[in-house]
DNA sequence: CATTAACCTAGTATGTCAATAGGTTATTAA
DNA sequence: TTAATAACCTATTGACATACTAGGTTAATG
């Protein structure tokens, strides 16, 4: 299952696509259109901003922007830094130790097929898919 | 991600197929092969027969042992019994109270048309087609 | 009647999730 | 220069799920 931490970060990274006028969105903005806590959404943008995503500026008239333009943003991409994976088992992350019962594992083939259609499925969307006609 | 509880269900499943012969299996056989607690496998194989998958046997020479052919059991039945969902966020899970923001949210498209890639996936996908060849 | 094996209830350590709380630093506009 | 704004930082917390383990009781068979 995908967290909120993925969830809302995709719904952030729209919202600052949406309201891309040159200028720094404030996250207290983004809390409220999107109805969620600032607090919480904190944590988050913290995270895409170390993840390369986005760039926050401190201040008055500070706040948060986008880096490229929204074609050029997977969706994949930003669960990936959200969640640490998008694997569906615990075997197939990344960093995983090596399973020993892998090449007798009947099960593994089925994981790795999902895996490439979940990664692909993902990898092909972007961020600009989910954009509302303005 | 798919628990322990998913992924060693389907491996029992897979197990009681391969080993088939018109009498029931034990518990402990089946932990041995998959090397696998038979303490938990308890727990898992409980659901399974409640779930209506599975038959049991106790007493000597008892055990347990497939209701239908593997290629009638489709993976995603497996799992949806095991995992209670097979949905990919929490909104789209059965008995999930209605999200006030659904017609609002630009995100909800995404997952349901994941949710139905990971259905159509699942529920094409029969215990039969993981059994390694005898 | 001894053995085997399912069935049943309970407990538990560990970790993750989804936040909240309260502060400090940086920037700008009046 | 200073008030306002907004990012940034550290810590904590309650609730829940996960992945088991422990120890018993019931049922069937040979």
């Amino acid at each position: 299952m995908i967290s909120t931490k993925g969830r809302y970060a995709i719904r952030v990274m729209v919202d600052l696509a949406e309201h891309d006028n040159g200028k720094y969105v404030p996250l207290k903005d983004i809390a409220a259109r999107q109805e969620l806590s600032k607090k919480y959404l904190e944590i988050i943008v913290k995270d895409l901003v170390a993840g390369g995503l986005l760039v926050g500026a401190s201040g008055k008239g500070g706040g948060y922007r986008l880096l490229r333009k929204p074609e050029e943003y997977t969706i994949g991409e930003i669960i990936e830094l959200m969640e640490g994976s998008l694997a569906s088992v615990a075997c197939l992350t990344r960093g995983a130790e090596p399973c020993p019962r892998a090449s007798a594992c009947q099960t593994l083939p089925l994981w790795e097929e999902y895996d490439r259609l979940t990664r692909d499925f993902f990898y092909s969307k972007y961020l600009s898919d989910l954009i509302r006609e303005s």
